[in-house]
RNA sequence: GGAGCGGUAGUUCAGUCGGUUAGAAUGCCGGCCUGUCACGCCGGAGGUCGCGGGUUCGAGUCCCGUCCGCUCCGCCA
């Protein structure tokens, strides 16, 4: 039997050749001389002619409709003088069809078949595998593959052993929200989906597997934002008798490896590394977009003594902080456009956004438009000036507030006002983000929690300095940014159980919890952990940047709507009574009526 | 938990200040054309304006509630 061809196989044929290809009809073609077929990769169309001298299989082509599916055997000629179509992959050739034969009839597509990108459309996701078919998904899902299978190659000849961990796992405390299932031969107890391989892979560290990795599929039951799904994929990686500079140097190579293979992109060697520290004072973000070149600038001590309250309240707040971000050529913004990013640094907390009109900056105090410069004396306007290196037509957005709130603020105010101006440098900003705190300080729960999570290894001298100042420990954790998106992050991790006893004390998790819940941790600790470090990438989001795609559902097969459902297969969906029966559960009506939901 | 945008023909959308028979494109059906390529031409069918309630002489349009999709804040060790 004649193999059927893909779309660029037919085009770099020869011509003459006879060849089979199979398809669907990409659109109703009412002369029925011609139709054009979307071969299997969907990479473009080929255009197929019948000819009428053959009246059975030129009135079969004439009955084809959108969708049908076609195998098709014919002849490959370059298409007539002026008949070229160079937007189409095969647009040079054309089959002359011997044979038709129609392998399935298709009802009239629910969705426009044509190009378009959008996302989030309830009947794109029902019929999802249709929307599948169009090109954009092919393409996205194609690189997909094609960069697990480099990153795989990569770590395999590094020598690194992909070893499989449990999907049914226990619930942690801390982090985020488990997926929960419910166990039926323990009637009360549950499995938690992972929300990393974390533990286990450390566990594979004292188990003497040295290099591990995992294209590992991880779960957590948080709200979803568009490069956020409550299942999705980490490339997990981990290496024994290593540290945090190993690590780096082994992963920044796979991924200028990864760049150079699939995208043929040149990433600098080394990537740029950044404190955690630096990067919140010069950009608000311990994630900063290196393309836009805005920076915040600190002000404090300029203002400290003004009779402003709004800027020396927090100028004399130990945890507040007063930054501006210039803006060059931002005079031209108008007011309803200052009123806009007034609103827009609102989400973040900011009750206001100050801001100076830079006309002329020679003209000093007189040649500044500000609702604020009648509060500020004049060495506070001589400061300011001098210190943002204002030019004539600059604008002046000012942040004063707690240090997080300004850091939130007029960092997403400068991605944006990056993207809105057109400040963003084309390429690619890898970034290394070092030195991040232990702990930070959760005011509300009133209680320490850790920023990357409780198996990160201090930088302090000893366990005791950790327990005294847990605020001032730093932690030998490192994050890589790409283009103001964290695509990964790991850390050397505790291997001795003192101090990972001490990192719980002081996360407030006591003695009889850590042994309940980490137990076999803590035990496994004992018999010989050797040190280890690694890292986590995250393939959705690194799939979506290479992709050029705006969400990560455009580069998974199968992705979940905002609510966390399916609306291809309606999951979830209520169990019935037997099932829950069995898991010791019953059925309870929940509010919205329709449907059921377990109780235990 | 909160803020915002959207939901009108199979699909993508328009619909003015609340006004009488809700439109376009595309798709679908029928006819013509037969080297077209977003083919073209003629004709036709196709609507619970998401759902429920309210205001009004009159609601796709205004108000309230609700469901669904999307963006963001919170959340995501």
């Amino acid at each position: 039997m004649m193999r059927s061809h893909y779309c660029g196989e037919v085009n770099a044929r020869a011509i003459d050749e006879t060849v089979t290809v199979c398809g669907w009809v990409h659109r109703r073609r009412d002369h029925g001389g011609v139709i054009f077929v979307d071969l299997r990769d969907h990479t473009g169309l080929l255009q197929v002619v019948f000819d009428p001298d053959q009246p059975a299989m030129f009135a079969e082509a004439e009955r084809l409709r959108s969708e049908y599916v076609v195998r098709v055997q014919g002849r490959v000629r370059p298409r007539p003088e002026g008949t070229v179509n160079t937007e189409l992959a095969s647009g040079e050739v054309e089959l002359a069809s011997t044979e038709l034969e129609v392998l399935n009839a298709a009802d009239t597509p629910p969705l426009q078949l044509a190009e378009t990108e959008t996302v989030g459309d309830a009947a794109r996701l029902r019929y999802r595998y249709i929307e599948l078919r169009k090109a954009y998904m092919q393409r996205h899902l194609r690189l997909r593959a094609e960069i697990t299978r480099t990153v795989r190659r990569f770590l395999d000849e590094a020598g690194f052993i992909d070893v499989e961990t449990p999907m049914l796992t226990r619930a942690t405390p801390e982090g985020a929200r488990d997926y929960l299932v419910p166990s039926r031969t323990q009637p009360g107890h549950f499995f938690a989906l992972p929300q990393s391989p974390q533990l286990f892979k450390q566990l594979l560290m004292m188990a003497g597997m040295d290099r591990y990795y995992q294209i590992a599929r991880c779960f957590r039951d948080e709200d979803l934002r568009a490069d956020r799904q409550p299942e999705f994929t980490q490339i997990d990686i981990e290496a024994s008798f290593v540290d945090e500079h190993d690590v780096m140097a082994l992963n920044e190579a796979m991924i200028r490896d990864l760049f150079k293979t699939v995208l043929d992109v040149e990433l600098p060697d080394p990537f740029p590394t950044m404190t955690h520290a630096e990067a919140l004072r010069r950009f608000g973000s311990d994630k900063p977009d290196l393309r836009i070149d805005l920076e915040l600038v600190d002000i404090a001590d300029l203002v400290a003594t003004a009779d402003f309250k709004v800027f020396a309240g927090p100028a004399n707040d130990a945890a507040g902080r007063v930054a501006m971000l210039r803006v060059p050529g931002g005079g031209a913004l108008t007011r309803r456009q200052i009123d806009e990013y007034t609103e827009f640094v609102g989400r973040y907390g900011a009750r206001g956004l100050a801001y100076i009109k830079v006309n002329e900056v020679a003209a000093g105090r007189e040649g500044l438009a500000s609702p604020i410069l009648k509060f500020l004396p004049d060495s506070a306007v001589a400061g300011i000036l001098q210190r943002s290196g204002a030019a004539d037509g600059d604008l002046l957005f000012f942040g004063a507030d707690k240090a997080t709130v300004v850091n939130d603020a007029l960092g997403a105010l400068r991605v944006r006002l990056g993207h809105d101006l057109g400040r963003v440098a084309a390429g690619w900003q890898p970034l290394w983000v070092i030195d991040w705190p232990m702990f930070e300080y959760d005011a509300e729960e009133k209680r320490w929690q850790a920023l990357h999570h409780p198996f990160t290894a201090p930088a302090v001298a000893n366990t005791q300095a950790l327990l005294n100042a847990p605020g001032e420990a730093l932690s030998k954790a490192y994050d890589l940014v790409l283009n103001g998106t964290e695509i990964g992050g790991g850390s050397v991790r505790i291997h001795d159980p003192a101090t990972q006893q001490a990192a719980f004390t002081v996360l407030g998790i006591g003695a009889a919890e850590a042994e309940e819940k980490f137990g076999f941790l803590l035990e496994a600790l004992r018999y010989g952990a050797p040190p280890h470090a690694g890292i986590a990438f995250g393939l959705d989001r690194l799939v979506m940047l290479m992709a050029g795609a705006d969400s990560i559902r455009q580069v998974i097969a199968f992705p979940k709507t905002q609510t966390a459902t399916d609306l291809l297969t309606g999951a979830p969906g209520p169990a019935d009574a037997a099932q829950l029966r069995e898991l010791g559960l019953r059925l309870r009506k929940p509010p919205g009526e329709q449907g059921n939901t377990a109780q235990a």
